[in-house]
DNA sequence: CCAAAAGTGTTAACGCTACACCCATGT
DNA sequence: ACATGGGTGTAGCGTTAACACTTTTGG
């Protein structure tokens, strides 16, 4: 149902959520903005659409120039339009969720920014627009899709241990688990394999090394 | 993360998707277009976004263009942006999802279209521009938020009987359900209560009419 | 009195939760 | 030998799923 573009001039951006785990820790990916009014201000990366060029399309460059990932995952979010939201003018901004395991992100200094960098969810700085409102969308969507689907295969490399898994779970969800519970619920949807050998990862007993059984995304209820 | 928006010229534009229940069917409104290239052709109902006019603010808007309801559900449901959706350019939709009892929806006749009309869901004709994927995306949204929210308030009027409310979960969800487990998980939930008096529908036993104990969101485990 | 929808309980299977001890390794 | 995380089973409880007959009304 539309008439005449030409008549309109809302800008379009994309602003994407890029998450990740270190050592059972959720991070976000942040960037230290030059640009003016929020110079030295950390925000979301992001960017405006180019002509020609789908808001998943325009989400994917933009993660390309922060970083070089394979396993990734990307989904479209929600699109937040509040007048105000962004001082240069009328921007509509469709905000996209991403997933990766850090191990595999290996970031890109940018000219046009300060900085680029992981930065604990839980110490999350003041941003600008209204990226701390997305953040915490993108947040509420985690937790639902950790509970509801197996993700959570993009947030971990090829190999890991069953306690690394849970630790994800924990983290994000903001609850412990019980260890016999949680294997065997993960083990009745079989989301993973042993992957054959051990993991070891300080002078205790090593863990058995497991890998995904698959990458593509399914709809499983996990977690209660 | 925006830069300089009359750089653009991407247009916005809203499509409402907007489901309503009669005799235990799920309807779908659509209007019956008048412009080129899709004359004749029926479509959800949608249009460009305003000059200084929030997304939110626009589905508003052009759900009031063609029905005036009190009791209305609207939530964002995903941003459709395929360069081809529409000929007339580069026009990215902000597709919602309403929900409204039939009975309070007063349709009004527009000037700019052939015709507006409910139709089955399950008989849906060929829509114009990629309408018939935002109807398909909007069914999934809407069975999901049966099963897992107390929606199903706003698709029905003020007193209705259980077996009205059982009838709009069987016809959306596609299948049968047990009277007596259906009624037992209703009223453990605490989503109707009795509204006194009798609804009569026939030459036969009248049932107790209901309503609902609070018309606002809220997420409940409703049907496994 | 007949047709049609309203209304009402019990049981068995399953899934979830809680809980404690031994094992393998590096220092 | 010890400190630390890895690894394993069971029993009680609550929830879900399957199932059939009686009641009320209008015609």
């Amino acid at each position: 149902m539309a008439k005449h573009p030409t008549k309109q001039s809302i800008g379009v951006a994309v602003d994407n959520c890029i998450f990740s785990i270190k050592n059972g820790e959720l991070y976000i990916l942040l960037i230290q903005m030059k640009k003016k009014p929020f110079t030295g201000m950390w925000a979301l990366p992001g960017g405006l659409i180019h002509e020609h060029e789908e808001p998943d399309a325009a989400a994917h460059r933009v993660l390309r120039e922060e970083t070089n990932v394979a396993h990734l995952y990307l989904e479209q979010l929600y699109t937040f339009g509040k007048i105000k939201r962004d001082p240069a003018g009328h921007i509509i901004s469709v905000a996209y969720l991403a997933l990766m395991p850090m191990e595999e992100a290996h970031l890109k200094t940018l000219l046009k920014y300060f900085d680029v960098r992981w930065s604990k969810f839980s110490e999350l700085p003041r941003l600008a627009y209204d990226h701390e409102e997305i953040a915490a969308y993108a947040k509420q969507r985690l937790e639902w899709k950790l509970e509801y689907t197996n993700v959570v295969w993009s947030l971990l490399p090829d190999r890991f241990t069953l306690t690394d898994l849970q630790k994800v779970y924990e983290s994000i969800l903001g609850r412990k688990m019980d260890k016999r519970n949680f294997r065997k619920k993960i083990m009745s949807l079989d989301l993973v394999e042993e992957a054959g050998g051990k993991i070891a990862r300080g002078a205790y007993r090593p863990a058995t090394s497991y890998k995904f059984t698959s990458r593509k995304p399914k709809i499983v209820d996990i977690l209660s």
